[in-house]
RNA sequence: GGGCGCGUAGCACAGUUGGUUAGAGCAUCUCCCUUACAAGGAGAGGGUCGUAGGUUCGAAUCCUACCGCGCCCACCA
């Protein structure tokens, strides 16, 4: 048994406790058929990531499942690793490049990617060391990267097989462009944000006329894309129109008036120009009345040569040149404000646009079937439960995937044209619900690249140049981790094995997630889970809150108010860190922090060691680590009410871990640590400090509670065990503590309730008259009746010493005098206080304060009176609620005739 | 246009299916460096639970409307 340093210093002992652990092997999850397995995989931070706060919260949370599962005697294992992070991460090295004044294009691929490796390599474990320094208790030997050799075989089994299911199809659609990555994007990468526009109203003018057909529009540049403009059938201003021919402005184009119930005619002037090529709605109706599809923007968002004089000009740029130069043609009919929802590119917030192009996507609606049904009939749920609802409404309304991207880093789609016979030829009508799938002519889907075409025979086969979708990837996460797919043929002892883990934990037991990867992620896992496993990925998903700055902002380094977690960890310890942030996270619930709320858990880990420290001093050297703690019956009511107290804590603390309730299961332990044993307990254990019995409880206690407290704080509460126990082993390796029933007893802890109380009330008469605390005081107790009497007598020893009292003396409370001291009263009993002096004691004050309190009391009768009176609630309450109010009308008249007593026997 | 979350003490928040006098933290005030801890101890003050109705014997909790704040989804140009 070592002492503990005075002072509690967390640099000294956080890293080395973390090392220390992770060299026992403890974080390592195995086959063992003899437990049940509990299994997370961590959601995969980019590799470009650096430690935000919302990762801090994201896996502190399931550092404290694992380690929970983990002693309560599962095998757990919770797998680590990172994404590639496509477009994130070629970002990053094509700004890194710019610097050397260099682009992609200037190096070529296969240059660039052996940056973007390179890159990899030097910081791609950056995220994963400061994964470390949280203490996440993950397996790192089996850290995953998505781009591993294993995985991205993985990857290509599911586009393959998909391919040839039908469910991944080539089609020319609308796509969401972001023109400064150049990439195409699904939906869910390119959010509507509301943006104050414009809604700019103009005039197109009929062919052979001098009227005009005014149109609405937001984004004016693209009239150059025009090649129609639509009214509602029934629209009695337009009818006669529709079939006639407007002129374009500015580019003398002949477009015809069209008619489609698409048109709202109460909107804007109730025309609608028709761009196919660059809006989705115009897209549809241009599918449906055979318009000519008519693209004027380049890859980079400037005009093309289909724009005519604004060749070569940024869209935003020709938008106000079109309006000046319509302005001056007098085809301006009017501009008005107008707020409206804007696409923009998730990964650099740059605005979106339509752009109608050949990609790849995935039909999702028969995915989504069983990934449906999963959720509703509760095999998969969702904490909190409100969740459910945004999922299902996205999985009903699925659109399809699409899934390739115009960039470098990723992988590369197993897809290969022959140069003859294929690309041209090869189009897929997507208008068609049937899936296609027979293969197409020219188009080969294949592991490896062929040699040459199998329809034509030639041998100029070029491969796909995009990359799938990262999604595309981590959407198998929970199963391509463990090694799948497993090779049949060249199976091997390591694939049997990796077979083995994959069926021992799959599916995993819960994924701790934040609720903007609901749809890019976790509903997909959902479906790949059933499409290429036959079954759920995870039983349970627990989505937390973001993490906002105090004024409700959310954190992120852009806005410049986010607190470094690695600051925090710096300054305050990692287990404060962690502590911290659990207690202030309630389920679900958005988390708002401040630098200052971190001392909250400094304060903790610091009375801790305290506590701690002061424990082991008292042990005095004496081992009692092998006495056994005695039955109730014999200990002091101190030692038994703590017993009692720890216990019923434990069983309260269960129940919240169970329902991932952790910022309550955290309170919890803080409430029981630091207001139970500390305030009280080792208050009145110094008292008995000689006896064996209480250093044995003493000890337990303490020892237990490192156990409970472990989860939460893993590195402060291994150092002290260490040093309690004098074992060099780690509290992962120890067992959950058992709830011990026995020890649970309500009578012990009303009776030390009582004792509790007395000395409150004591202490407040000194309080309030301005007693100092050294000074020692005598007191009278006036008890209610015989019971309380003897639990006062027989414990008096503790308000002797915790309320610093002289002479403690009983009487009949029918009996009491008191000249001019000061009196209280507290549950049980009247007590009268007599100072050494006088001095600082106001009769007349005393009598108010008791008056007040007396007002007090007879507004909770009054009301408790009426409730009594009340034929309808006799009738209707449960019985054992009026019981309790009518006890508690009774303990109120009491406590008023106890004061009245005390008011009249003052002077 | 739908959907969700939140308005509780000066501040930022808990409050599990409705049930004693609504709770801890930070801050404030008073007294204390009492031999585990001043990152501490002992006390104190501070709330008509956003507003208005309703259901109920009983509402912070359930229902309705409204007012604020925040978020998500959606092809009205």
């Amino acid at each position: 048994m070592e002492e503990l340093a005075k002072k509690y210093s967390f640099k000294d002992i956080e890293e080395k406790q973390y090392l220390g652990c992770e060299k026992k092997s403890l974080f390592h999850g195995e086959v063992n058929s003899a437990k049940k397995s509990f299994s997370i995989v961590i959601p995969p931070p980019n590799v470009t990531g650096i430690l935000h706060m919302g990762h801090a919260l994201n896996n502190t949370i399931q550092d404290i499942l694992i380690r929970y599962k983990k002693m309560a005697g599962f095998e757990t294992l919770w797998m680590p690793g990172t994404d590639h992070a496509g477009i994130a991460t070629q970002n990053v090295v094509e700004r890194k490049l710019a610097k050397e004044n260099l682009t992609r294009d200037d190096i070529g691929r296969e240059k660039f990617l052996e940056h973007v490796w390179a890159w990899k390599q030097e910081y791609g474990s950056t995220i994963i060391k400061q994964l470390r320094s949280l203490g996440c208790a993950c397996d790192w030997q089996r850290t995953r990267f998505t781009m591993d050799e294993g995985y991205s075989d993985a990857v290509l089994e599911v586009f393959i097989r998909l391919y040839d299911k039908g469910l991944i199809y080539r089609g020319n659609r609308i796509i969401n462009w972001c023109p400064r990555c150049q990439t195409a994007l699904s939906d869910e990468e390119a959010p509507h944000k509301d943006m104050e526009g414009f809604l700019y109203h103009l005039k197109y003018p009929l062919k052979d006329s001098k009227q005009f057909l005014i149109v609405a529009t937001t984004r004016p540049e693209t009239m150059l894309g025009d090649t129609a403009v639509a009214v509602h059938p029934q629209d009695e201003r337009y009818k006669h129109l529709i079939g006639k021919t407007i002129i374009l402005p500015l580019t003398q184009r002949e477009i015809k008036i069209i008619a489609d119930d698409f048109v709202d005619p109460a909107f804007g002037s109730g025309a609608v120009k028709v761009t196919p090529a660059h809006d989705p709605n115009d897209y549809a109706m241009g599918k449906r009345h055979d318009l000519e599809f008519i693209n004027i923007l380049h890859e980079d968002g400037t005009c093309n040569e289909n724009a005519g004089e604004y060749n070569g000009r940024d869209r935003f740029e020709v938008r106000q040149a079109i309006i000046e130069d319509l302005k001056q043609l007098k085809l301006l009919e009017k501009i008005e404000s107008h707020s409206h929802a804007v696409g923009h590119c998730y990964r650099c917030h740059t605005v979106i646009e339509p752009f109608y192009s050949k990609q790849w996507f995935v039909k999702m609606k028969p995915l989504s079937l069983p990934a449906t049904e999963a959720v509703k009939d509760g095999r998969i749920k969702f904490h909190p439960d409100r969740w459910t609802k945004v999922y299902l409404n996205w999985m009903e309304n699925i659109q399809d995937w699409c899934i390739s991207r115009q960039i470098w880093w990723g992988h590369r789609l197993p897809v290969y044209y022959c140069g003859e016979c294929g690309e041209e030829g090869s189009q897929i009508s997507n208008d068609k619900s049937q899936i296609p799938n027979k293969r197409n002519r020219g188009i080969i889907v294949a592991r490896e690249r062929p040699e040459k075409c199998p329809d034509c025979g030639s041998a100029v086969i070029k491969q796909d140049p995009d990359v799938l979708d990262t999604w595309f990837s981590s959407w198998l996460w929970p199963f391509a981790t463990f090694g799948w797919p497993f090779d049949q043929k060249t199976e091997d002892g390591r694939q049997k094995t990796a077979k083995q883990e994959l069926d021992y934990f799959y599916p995993t037991a819960v994924l701790v997630t934040a609720p903007e990867i609901i749809f890019f992620w976790v509903a997909r896992m959902i479906m790949a889970g059933f499409e290429f496993m036959q079954g759920i990925p995870f039983k349970d998903i627990y989505i937390h809150g973001t993490v906002r700055d105090d004024s409700g902002k959310k954190m992120s380094k852009s806005l410049g108010n986010s607190i470094d977690p690695l600051e925090i960890i710096a300054d305050y310890g990692t287990d404060a860190l962690r502590f911290s942030l659990i207690s202030i996270t309630a389920m679900g619930q958005d988390i708002y922090l401040a630098k200052e709320k971190f001392e909250f858990g400094r304060n903790f880990c610091n009375k801790i060691w305290n506590a701690s420290r002061f424990i082991l001093m008292n042990l005095n050297g004496q081992d009692v680590s092998q006495e056994t703690v005695l039955p109730k019956q014999q200990l002091n009511l101190a030692d038994a009410w703590i017993l009692s107290r720890f216990n019923s804590t434990l069983l309260k603390l269960n129940n919240s871990l169970a329902q991932y309730r952790l910022n309550e299961a955290v309170n919890i332990v803080y409430e029981f640590f630091w207001h139970q044993l500390c305030d009280w307990y080792i208050e009145f254990s110094k008292l008995n400090i000689e006896d064996t019995a209480t250093k044995t409880v003493l000890y337990s206690v303490l020892e237990k509670s490192l156990r409970i407290i472990h989860p939460f704080m893993p590195l402060i509460s291994d150092e002290i065990w260490q040093k309690v126990t004098g074992n060099d082993a780690y509290l992962l390796a120890q067992a959950w503590p058992e709830v011990a029933l026995d020890y649970i007893d309500e009578n012990i802890e009303k009776e030390m309730q009582l004792v509790m109380d007395v000395c409150v009330s004591i202490r407040n008469l000194r309080s309030e008259n301005n007693i100092k605390p050294k000074d020692k005081v005598d007191i009278a107790l006036y008890p209610e009746d015989k019971a309380v009497l003897n639990i006062l007598a027989k414990n008096s020893n503790y308000l002797l010493n915790l309320a610093k009292v002289e002479n403690l003396n009983f009487a009949d409370k029918n009996n009491f005098q008191t000249s001019i001291n000061p009196t209280a009263s507290a549950a049980g009993c009247v007590i009268v206080m007599s100072t050494k002096s006088d001095e600082g004691f106001d009769p007349i004050k005393e009598k108010e304060k008791i008056n007040a309190q007396i007002r007090e009391l007879n507004q909770h009768i009054q009301r408790k009176d009426k409730l009594l009176n009340n034929a309808n609630y006799l009738k209707k309450a449960p019985a054992d609620v009026v019981e309790k109010e009518k006890q508690s009308l009774l303990e109120l008249n009491q406590e008023i005739d106890k004061l009245e007593k005390i008011k009249s026997a003052l002077k």
